[in-house]
DNA sequence: TAGGAGTATTTCGCATACGAAACAAATTCG
DNA sequence: CGAATTTGTTTCGTATGCGAAATACTCCTA
């Protein structure tokens, strides 16, 4: 039989174990209620993200607000097909290329968004509260090594967003 | 008009916005490996969670496994039916509570989860072995604390998982 | 300038994921 | 004891979420 693995490597593994258990409780009890909140105004965690993202950019690509929900194109088109159909949501093709489709808020869509102060994902942002603005920075320069390996175990191909102001850059999510 | 935040609100405001991003970044992306690793071996990504599971533990009733793997019991049920058709796993009603539904691993299964190197998650693992000890546990008190607010946000109902959800476990420590 | 490579979106089939309601067994309490 | 309540599981309907293949269009190059 094995020897039983050094005291420390031992504990290390553990709170590897908690780290990555705690993540996911973070992770998904927030859009569990960010799904729950959104339907009081008849709308699904995703569709508020979409909304708000429309609200605040005015118009996306599919491929734009996939990417920015951190989804799939295929997994997209089924949501602004349920949003279409709700009338929240108009799909146009661009004239330049006309392979893409733009999206945008219908009026309708406009007004709801005006009217729901919720943001995705809100339960966390509330909890971020509770810390200290040094303990935010650090935690966020924690985060930000992970997602370096993450990035680099995943082969470059895919560029980081910079780390700061980018142009137009916006963010997520409540699925 | 109202006036613009003054700048380290704004700025607390962006850098919370970026760790939200990076949360939902690394939680999505490790999920999506782990379910592309878990393909090669016939299997899904929460298929490979419960095998991992069974195999630590040996058996876990329904709601237990749910618990562990941070999803509702009815969403279990559906993995189990699919995994109870591949022979993977056996459902035994408990004679001490007729309620209660055990599930273990068939045969089939306990050689397949031995022969299956994979962890759920790995790519995020992997990224954390980069962090320092010091780091490491600095992350993970962050995070403890963030899921204390939440947990607390959520109303005190959901009691904090005692490092496991395992159905005899040996409190050799508080916690 | 025709054709091939590449890109944007949709379609399809399948596996989560959730809440609500239905069921069944156990427990509580009058 | 026996009805009411609670607890564990399943069923049902709907919405993601994914990869692979199909479609439609653009760009590049021989």
């Amino acid at each position: 039989m094995a020897m039983p693995p050094p005291f420390e490597e031992r504990e290390e593994r553990e709170a590897f174990d908690r780290i990555v258990e705690t993540l996911i409780f973070l992770y998904t009890e927030s859009r569990r209620l960010t799904k729950e909140q959104a339907r009081s105004h008849d709308l699904t965690g995703p569709q508020l993200t979409v909304i708000k993202l429309l609200s605040g950019i005015g118009e996306l690509s599919l491929t734009e607000l996939s990417e920015s929900m951190q989804t799939r194109n295929s997994t997209v088109t089924g949501i602004i097909d349920r949003m279409e159909s709700a009338d929240l949501v108009k799909r146009a093709r661009s004239d330049e290329d006309r392979r893409v489709v733009k999206i945008r808020l219908t009026p309708k869509g406009r007004a709801l968004a005006k009217s729901v102060p919720i943001e995705p994902m809100s339960l966390f942002r509330e909890a971020l509260e509770t810390l200290s603005a040094h303990e935010a920075r650090t935690l966020l320069k924690l985060l930000s090594k992970l997602e370096k390996s993450v990035r680099d175990a995943l082969g470059g191909a895919i560029p980081a967003p910079s780390t700061h102001a980018s142009p137009h850059e916006d963010h997520t999510d409540g699925r």
